[in-house]
DNA sequence: CAATAGCTATACTATACGGTATAGTTCATA
DNA sequence: TATGAACTATACCGTATAGTATAGCTATTG
């Protein structure tokens, strides 16, 4: 009868096909990469693309999904809100810019979301979702149970501490702005935390 | 002799060029746009597009340098520094978000920038020294030396300022967030700027 | 061993690209 | 009025693109 492959191994192939779009797609851009170059870096023929994604577009759209998905959970995957506040959010944010400043795909991922944004809509949506909606409600909740913290509004206030830290990333190491305007992440992180720990109560 | 157009005639037609090459460029990205595409939208042969820019890159180089140029006046041109702080940061952050949330070009800009940015880099810093490096300097200098604030450090809080604002700005109206994680901007800066006004002083 | 799903290699189609060449047009100036 | 710089329209070159067709290879399964 039919010689079935394993699932796994087509599921496999996959895999192998959305590394090979990773390392191109995430460098070059939606339009500047083209499917032959994509089969060259995955080790695979042109025509074993098509089989398993219908376009490039569904090409790119599973890679992204792939992504999004897999990247969140190593940013707070492993934190833990046990110490005191001060030290937690220091922690929390020192993680988040070491774990941009040190992976050249997370820089190219945010370059590539952002690009493509006005393009494909969707993506951009499901990345609110998979990252910042996420961290959101993390930090939200932690502002609003934590008995030591006095937070007016903890969803606000969560806004406030990731768009500090995220916006730094982005000037510093997407646009390339380490050379040109420095200032050490500790020094604003001190400040920042300072400033949400030791909120005055109105 | 030569019969010499006007200077300024060969500038409006560099500025006719420009304006086409705006058009496809920001909604199209780099390697989405085309030459011919390009000219006819500044209604224009393409020959002429290469009489005044070396080639696609030229062009592109010229057409960001404009933007980054022209668009940051419209930011902190007219902003007062003269009412209470409370106000004073109030408005600063609603101009900004009106400004962005009105005009869907700055938004496209923003896609750009950050897109090209890895293929891009002089492009990406220009951009931080016109508008980023500006408002920090700006704010900055009004935060060290109001006398009705006490802030430990001033260059960090500006960024935090900034941060905040554009973060919400990403995420919101670059992004595609307003549907799926909305939050009212006014409650985002009321937040913020009590954040900084009432800093407890340590 | 024989059947077959999934693969590779290669060639192909139709279109589009960046950039150039050519020939002719417009229009202010001397 | 004649000169010449700057323009337009159009065709062209070589290359690259997304996607398909064809023919043959490989390895698992009954």
């Amino acid at each position: 009868m039919s010689p079935m492959p394993t699932e796994s191994a087509i599921a496999e192939k996959r895999q192998q096909i959305l590394q090979g779009a990773m390392e191109i797609f995430l460098h070059q851009g939606y339009e500047g990469t083209s499917m032959d170059r994509v089969a060259t870096a995955a080790g695979v023929s042109k025509i074993t693309i098509y089989k398993h994604f219908a376009d490039k577009e569904g090409l790119f759209t599973a890679l992204i999904e792939k992504i999004a998905e897999q990247r969140f959970n190593r940013v707070l995957g492993g934190i833990s809100l046990e110490k005191e506040p001060e030290e937690v959010l220091r922690h929390i944010a020192t993680q988040i810019l070491q774990l941009i400043a040190s992976d050249e795909q997370y820089v190219a991922f945010f370059r590539l979301i952002m690009g493509e944004s006005g393009r494909f809509p969707k993506l951009a949506q499901l990345f609110v979702r998979a990252l910042p909606q996420r961290a959101w409600k993390v930090l939200g909740n932690y502002f609003a149970t934590h008995p030591k913290l006095d937070i007016a509004n903890p969803e606000a206030t969560a806004r406030i501490f990731t768009g500090t830290v995220i916006s730094y990333a982005i000037t510093q190491y997407i646009l390339h702005g380490e050379q040109i305007a420095p200032m050490p992440s500790d020094v604003l992180i001190e400040n920042l935390v300072h400033l949400i720990v030791n909120q005055s109560s109105r």
